[in-house]
DNA sequence: AAGTGAAATGTTATACTATATCAAGACGAA
DNA sequence: TTCGTCTTGATATAGTATAACATTTCACTT
């Protein structure tokens, strides 16, 4: 067991899952998770944390897998781009989805300053705040970027009692 | 007359208007509001846009100003960090507050993908999504990025009649 | 089984974004 | 004036991401 989402969690069980999940998504939507592109997502969930593209690229070296940028962009670029990582852009950094079965989602990000630990909310029931603002002027929202930085639960001063 | 958050507005007021304002925030609070620092919050206005620190730092160069990174970097790290300015997290640039006179605030961003406009919009009255998401797990929020990337009124097909 | 086109990967090079470091100058308070 | 601090100058380097083109793999057709 580890953190996660600042809770508990069998971790064994969520690699596998999680891994599962892309498979199951993707063979349902013709996408090929290729040797590549499984192996990133593996070591996201692995590591359970947010890691910076060259972090990824030096665990693929040590592997014997090709070591060059564009190796994990693209990686990267396919596993964001069908919902199975995120971008923190506040990090320039990327973390395995915590719920690639529910499709296209919204995620809200909290990151601790102190520990690292990126812990991604749901997406909000009501009306969010940028589709509120949005629909005041018009705008059309295609994706948005929701991250808070501040203390997780563990590291605020007085906290987790 | 030129647009903003999709409006119209009188730019030459906007200009004097958000220098006016820095200037007396930064005598209240004792900040230094340098040569350097001013014309860079300066450019940031008058092009009334996100721009890259390269950017800034290129029109810097073609006034006689130092030409090296750090001098439009340090001068962004003041005019962030004292309201004066914000960073568009999903494009690495930045962008004058549109009501710097507000003091600390958290603002939301429409980013057009079309034109490249950039609306600051007013933080939500209510508790917001990242806080309603952050109160749920203890998490203590020091700062926030909201932004949407999408179609402004403008630009969205059928828009704007 | 062979042929075809599209998608994915290999590889090299380069562009873009940001910070570390240390020396020198400007400023206000005592 | 002297001190300490904030600011700037200047050089180097770190960190993040993409362009471009050759090659391979794969699904699909013939
Ligand atoms: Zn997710
Ligand atoms: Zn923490
Ligand atoms: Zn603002
Ligand atoms: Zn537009």
């Amino acid at each position: 067991m580890s953190e996660i989402g600042f809770g508990k969690h069998d971790h064994s069980a969520c690699i596998s899952g999680a891994l599962e999940a892309a498979e199951q998504v993707c063979s349902a939507q013709g996408l090929r998770l290729t040797k590549g592109r499984r192996r990133v997502l593996e070591i996201l969930v692995q590591e359970h944390r947010a890691m910076g593209a060259y972090d990824i690229l030096a665990v693929l070296s040590d592997e014997g897998f090709g070591a060059q940028p564009p190796v994990v962009y693209r990686a990267l670029e396919f596993l964001v781009s069908n919902g199975f990582a995120h971008k923190i852009e506040k990090l320039n950094a990327y973390v395995a989805c915590s719920h690639p079965q529910e499709g296209d989602h919204a995620p809200v990000f909290l990151i601790c300053k102190s520990c690292g630990i990126v812990a991604e909310g749901d997406a909000p029931k009501r009306k969010s705040d940028l589709q509120q603002q949005a629909q005041e002027s018009g705008f059309v929202i295609e994706t948005t970027v929701m991250e808070a930085e501040g203390l997780c639960p563990t590291c605020v001063p007085g906290g987790e009692a």
